[in-house]
DNA sequence: AATATAAGTAAGTGATTACTTATGAAAAAA
DNA sequence: TTTTTTCATAAGTAATCACTTACTTATATT
């Protein structure tokens, strides 16, 4: 196998994890097979991560920044809340579609070791999200589209509801999700509660 | 070890491995350690169940008994829809919280096996609650208690959310649940969003 | 009392796990 | 060109896994 830098062999490693969490199952996520996966021998994975568990931690971080920044940065834009919270809806349930039910197997991970550091990486992606979707019905209320008069926590529990649930569907292989309609029909739905409350 | 049949040695190791479970995580469910906890030999724990796998197939088998069958019981009382429906979320509600989300905890194992035959039994389960929810709303529909002109499969959907919710925030150690109001809180926001659409 | 059966044990089985060590070779720096 | 550093590998490591085997013992039935 030709060298390559710990960088790009990392990226390698990741896209594997990804790809046998998808097809596999995470049972499947050993040294042994993901070596196997990119080619290479199982001692070079541990050159480029120390442990096997600082890979799935690389994964989470990436979750940060592909899903997490872009969902913050919609929220900071300049437009009315309503548009800002759907564009935030499209791209989470983008990102999980696109990553079949990722973070919920990376919760499930997190569940079967009981790995606190794991735990508090999840709760964390979870928190944010809440705290950006609570910002945006806030101001949202401020810009009286919606009631004054709707309990901001309560609604956005029942909002992260809808990914969560959508996550858990995917992994238990449902069938008939319409997936172009999901957005809009979830969105419609959740407005009526916001102006209706 | 006194000897004892096996209906009783069944109970003994279903709950042993709740318990395990709970406490120490599903990684930490190996055979080995559920002997150790009721004091059998390994061996013995194949004597009353033909694999490992069944026994979780049987704990599944008892959140059908001991939750969704008293949901049912609930749902065809002769009380008015919404009395039944705050009902039947307390018993789920409880259930999660007195099972420190074991359900979500079997979500997990089925995820990291990929196994299908328990992501199957998940799913029936979770199915079955939507069903319940469904045909209570309906009857609260022609009782004329909620506005006919929501659409029910996206109103259990978000339904669905409040458990599952619960149930992740559980095993991710989520502190100060104040689970005395949660039920009135999310009956009193579900049954405005029923009214109201 | 003799016998059959169910329930128990100790000590394995091979397979798999995450991770390490010793060694060598390619690439980069001197 | 020589030296240093980085990356790769083959072949380990001890630990753990679900499950089995061979055998023993308590209990119920005849």
């Amino acid at each position: 196998m030709k060298k390559q830098n710990t960088e790009i062999r990392q990226q390698q490693i990741k896209r594997a994890v990804l790809e046998i969490i998808a097809s596999e199952g995470l049972a499947q996520l050993s040294t042994r097979n993901l070596a196997k996966k990119i080619g290479l021998s199982e001692g070079a994975i541990f050159r480029h991560f120390k442990r096997k568990q600082d890979i799935i931690l690389a994964i989470i971080q990436d979750i940060r920044t592909d899903m997490l920044e872009r969902m913050c940065v919609v929220a900071r834009q300049d437009a009315p809340a309503d548009k800002r919270l759907f564009k935030m809806m499209c791209i989470q349930v983008k990102y999980i579609l696109k990553n079949e039910g990722i973070n919920i197997l990376l919760f499930s991970e997190a569940a079967h070791y009981n790995d606190s550091v794991l735990k508090r990486e999840i709760h964390d992606i979870l928190s944010s999200q809440k705290k950006i979707f609570k910002d945006v019905i806030k101001s949202g209320i401020s810009e009286e589209l919606w009631s004054d008069r709707i309990n901001v926590d309560d609604v956005v529990m029942l909002y992260m509801g809808i990914p969560i649930n959508l996550n858990i569907e995917l992994v238990l292989n449902r069938k008939g999700l319409k997936t172009e309609s999901f957005c809009k029909r979830m969105f419609a739905l959740f407005s009526n509660i916001l102006i209706n409350q």
